[in-house]
This record gives C-alpha cells, structure tokens and sequence, in this order.
DNA sequence: TCTGGGGTCCTAGGACCC
DNA sequence: TCTGGGGTCCTAGGACCC
C-alpha cells in the first residue's frame, strides 16, 4: 500500500487576525471576536488576547473580566468567507484533493503533487508564504500519512507551526500524546477511557481490541486503530461530499419571553431563514425539528415531526413548527428557539427557458456550492439580503469523522 | 452580567408491516 | 389460543466537531 502524505492547515486565530488585518488599529492588541446578539460568546480571541486567559465560549464580561483591556469586535462572516474562500484556491493550486472541514481548517492530500513540488515540507512553506502574502496572516500545518495525526500534528505548534509526523515515527509521537488531543475524543469518551486506565494514544493502541469493544460496542476497533495512529479516511474533494443532510437555524433571545405572540413572531422569521436556505441548497424536507431551551438555560427539549410532502416553502415550515409548539405546554420563559428541515431530498429542476435565467441559475449554483460549504446567509445576491441581518457567529459545518463513527454505548 | 450557532452521526425503543 | 423474526420508519436524546 502507498503511503499517503496528508497536510492538514489550521488556521490561527482565524477570525481574530482577519479582522486585525482589516483594522491595522486592533494588531498587536487583545481583541475577541463575538456574535451580533446581546446574548453572545466569544468565538475567536487574538493571541494577545489569549495570553491573558482569554478563552472561546467565554461571555464577553468573562473575558473583559480577565482582561480589562480587551477589544470587542462584532464578527463578519463575509470577510471570513471570502478569506476562507482564497486560502483554498491557493490549496488548490497545489492538488485537486482539498477538503475543508471548517471555515479554517483544511486538508490536502499531496501524495501525487511530491513529483511537481518536491516535497511536502516545500509545499507547506509555499502555502505559509501565500497566505502571509496575500492575507498578512499564518496558520500551521501538520503532516503525516492520514487525517488523524495531520490533524494532531497541525495542533503540536501554534501559532505559525509547521510539525511532521513520519510514518516511522508515529508511535513514538502517540506513545505518550494524551487521547483528548485525538480529533473524535470528547470530554465522555475521555473519562470512560481514564476509568479504564486509558490515558494516552499508547495506552489505547495497546488495550485489547476485545475490551474495547466490550466497553464501546462497534466503535472500539476504531480506538485501537486511533491509538495505533491508524486512520484510513479519504480527503473528500470540494462537489464529492455528501449532501447536505440538515438546515437549521435558532437563536438566543435578547431577553427571555414567553409571549405567544412574539414567539410566533420569532418562529416565522427562524421558518423565513430555514427556507431560503433550503430553497438556495435546491432542497426540500420532510422532518421539522423544532427546539426550546429555557430561561434557566439547563432546561430544554425538542420534539420533530415528519410530514407525508416535502416542504421548503416558508410557511409550510412554519406551520409546521406552530403545530408542534401547540402540541406542549411552556414551562418556563423561552431564552433560545430553533427549528430546523432534515430527512432531505434535492429537488428536480426545471431548466429555465431563456439564458439570461438559465445564467442567472447557473449564479444561483455557483452560490449555493460556497454557501453549502461555508455557512449560510454569507454568499447571496445582494436583493435577497435583508438589511437588518447581521453577521453572527456561523461557523462552516464540519463534515469529516473518523470513520463515521462517532457515538458509543457505554456498557458499564 | 453568566454560558452562541451551525452541523453530523449514533443508539434505543416503539409502531407497523409481512 | 399463542407464537417467531426481519425490515423500515419514526422520535428522542446524546456525543462530538468547529
């Protein structure tokens, strides 16, 4: 079997040193990057900023609190897009094999480029170069043989690294590298496995597959697969991944309501956003999901319903989640609603009769590729854009798991 | 003055059909 | 009268990611 040479390019701060880019007056400052709403979080902070405790998911008071100096900027997801969307030409300049994971994250499968580039390392300075070049800003990179270890090699040196795992040094590399740091191990799967006396990518290679198993059901082959660095996931390009499978939209309430009236309100324009992003993405659904967490933030539930048509129209889905929230009673003031369309199908086009709609089609296509990719409300036509609607703190869906695998249920 | 928003995938358990 | 097993679709909820 050959072996592959995958990068993975992570970009620093991302937001934060796009926006210091755009502003020279916030470089070299604390800054944190937030959502639009009154309720919002911190999404990104500059290093500076970091340096001081700063962390994302913080509230801004939090971070204010721990760095009195601190730089609030409200996000703007155009730039980001935009941004995001040039750093993967330059990817791409360099193999058709890209696939993004997120708005700022990327990998590159480079194994057929080495004849045309060189090397691996050469093709990481060429892209660190570019995209100080163009962008003013860095990123690290990681390189290895698959997904996995670019990924955790990316994430061995911030800002501005560049790591190599070679394929004969992946198991001194794991040996004693904390599971956590493994792009698919969360906060449970963590502490299941410490219960077990798992604690680092040694352990876990080692443990007996049976054990795993026992414990995790199916994914437990997988782990010891993790642990051994093993991690046969192909880079999907940019036009093969899968469909999108879900849209969805919610929002956390400036203050908490339990007006019917207003909720309703809130319900339609939440249908008016699911719509037209379904309607842009060419799909329609058949399962509303509409959820509520409540003014105690801890409390909230979700209830779906799936309709006998496919729907994409607004109304239709606003209907639809009207009849759902009639179906309970509201315990408490509301802080967040969503709803969301899945059980997808892409829906048969018509082509347009004349060219200048079938261009204009065309256009809508070419949109939606990015939007689908890259988040929503972002890319659109400049009529369909209402005026009020601010940038928040959309980030791009991540479409990539080890293996597809990514819940487990815990035998105790 | 608490704690955003966008997703994917997986499991359990029930309804229903053959 | 009591009984099986497989398959599909659905709802609810959780883990994980950026």
């Amino acid at each position: 079997m050959i072996t592959k040479t995958i990068l993975h390019i992570d970009m620093n701060a991302f937001f934060a040193s796009v926006e210091q880019q755009a502003n020279p007056n916030l470089r070299g400052k604390p800054i944190a990057v937030v959502g639009g709403g009154g309720r919002t979080v911190i999404t990104t902070s500059s290093y500076e900023a970091r340096a001081k405790g700063v962390k994302t998911g913080m509230a801004i008071w939090e971070g204010k609190r721990v760095c009195p100096e601190l730089i609030i900027v409200v996000g703007d997801n155009r730039k980001y897009t935009y941004t995001s969307t040039k750093i993967n030409e330059i990817f791409r300049s360099y193999t058709p094999e890209v696939e993004a994971f997120s708005i700022d994250e990327s990998w590159m499968d480079v194994t057929h480029s080495l004849g045309i580039f060189g090397s691996a390392v050469n093709i990481a300075y060429q892209i660190k170069a570019r995209i100080r070049h163009s962008f003013g800003i860095t990123c690290s990179i990681g390189i290895a043989p698959n997904k996995l270890l670019a990924k955790l090699a990316s994430d061995m040196q911030k800002p501005d690294g560049l790591t190599i795992i070679e394929p004969d040094n992946v198991t001194r590399v794991l040996e004693r590298m904390p599971i956590k740091e493994l792009c698919g191990i969360g906060k449970k799967m963590e502490r299941h496995l410490n219960m077990m006396s798992i604690y680092t990518c040694g352990d876990m290679g080692r443990c007996d597959e049976a054990r795993l198993t026992r414990k995790f059901g199916i994914i437990g082959k997988r782990l010891k697969e993790m642990g051994q660095g093993i991690d046969r996931s192909p880079v999907i390009q940019f036009g093969e991944a899968d469909d999108v499978k879900s849209v969805g939209h919610s929002r956390t309430l400036e203050r908490d309501i339990d007006d019917p009236v207003e909720i309703r309100r809130l319900l339609l324009q939440l249908s008016e956003m699911v719509g037209s992003r379904a309607r842009r993405y060419g799909v329609s659904g058949k399962t509303i999901h509409l959820y509520v967490r409540y003014a105690d933030f801890f409390s909230s539930w979700g209830k779906q319903t799936t309709l006998k048509n496919y729907i994409n129209q607004s109304d239709d889905i606003y209907k639809a989640a009207i009849s759902i929230l009639s179906t309970v009673e509201l315990e408490q003031p509301v802080r967040l609603l969503g709803i969301s369309l899945s059980n997808l199908k892409h829906q048969a086009e018509q082509l347009p009769l004349f060219a200048e709609d079938r261009r204009k089609l065309e256009a809508t296509r070419a949109m939606d590729a990015v939007n689908q990719r890259f988040g929503d409300m972002v890319v659109t036509f400049g009529s369909l854009l209402p005026g009020k609607e601010k940038a928040g703190s959309h980030v791009i869906p991540p479409s990539w798991r080890p293996d597809g695998i990514k819940n487990v249920d815990v035998k105790s």
